[in-house]
DNA sequence: TTAAGTGCAAAGGCTTTGCAGCATA
DNA sequence: TATGCTGCAAAGCCTTTGCACTTAA
């Protein structure tokens, strides 16, 4: 946690070249508990409403502006799975995917070397340089299938 | 065209088990043309602007549940590419995959083999049964990766 | 002290829906 | 003729923004 706080005050240069810092709030504070806490998988409505119990007057545009922060300086990832939502996550070292149900929303992670080789394949065959790659499989977990048949 | 409008003609069963279809409308038809010649990753709003232009009275409300209806009926693609917009193409035969580039907005398709491992591995290892897998890479493509440097 | 963050409320963009009238089969 | 599609306008959902006030450093 320690070291994200740092990471936020020390972040960008300023006109002179200085390193100037984005002040550690206690909104982002909390926020950052909260979604390093999640494990995963959250939408911005659920992360406002675990905030407001804890911080009864935050509002769900400092919500979204931290998240954007957040994004920015590289500490927290977002998906946009299924269909509408964005969820958030700390940004973690091994890259991973998705499998998401489509009867109960239950996200299940999923990891695979393949991934690394579609995008270095990307990078070869069309010179393109990639910034963001994202599996979403979408179908119905093993309870779930069971349950419709 | 044809054998997709003799589609959505027969594509439900009534109560007593009769096929009863779903009318072909003027409009219908119009926007399935529109899509069918758009080659691909065209979004809700210029499908919408290109229909208006033929036929000026059509709404957007009717832009919608036509693909909502299209898609019901496997007659074309949903994808989410970027951040926001969903954008629609007739059903293809070959699978396929997209690469976006975040500074023209340029659509590339991308195909491989891997996908269909990775699905795979992901209803082997999790039990899970995949109707839909969809990998979004962003980054620059060739020419905007040049502009930028 | 001062640049930057915050809450509030309003607006924005995309998509869906209620309703009365109209068209397809 | 009868089911169900259409246009219109309003609403819904998620996200962003303008503004005046407050706060971290």
């Amino acid at each position: 946690m320690l070291e994200l706080l740092v990471r936020m005050r020390n972040i960008r240069n300023n006109a002179s070249g200085e390193m100037v810092g984005h002040p550690v709030t206690a909104q982002r504070r909390l926020l950052l508990d909260l979604i390093r806490g999640a494990g995963g998988h959250i939408d911005a409505k659920e992360i406002y409403r675990r905030a407001s119990s804890q911080e009864e007057s935050i509002s769900l545009a400092t919500v979204y502006r931290s998240l954007r922060l957040f994004k920015e300086l590289g500490l927290v990832d977002e998906r946009r799975l299924g269909k509408v939502r964005c969820y958030y996550e700390t940004k973690r070292s091994v890259e991973h995917q998705h499998l998401v149900c489509k009867r109960c929303g239950k996200v299940l992670e999923f990891e695979s070397p393949l991934i690394g080789e579609l995008v270095a394949k990307a990078q070869r065959e069309y010179s393109f340089k990639v910034t963001q790659a994202e599996l979403c499989i979408e179908g119905y977990c093993r309870e779930c299938k069971k349950k419709d048949s």
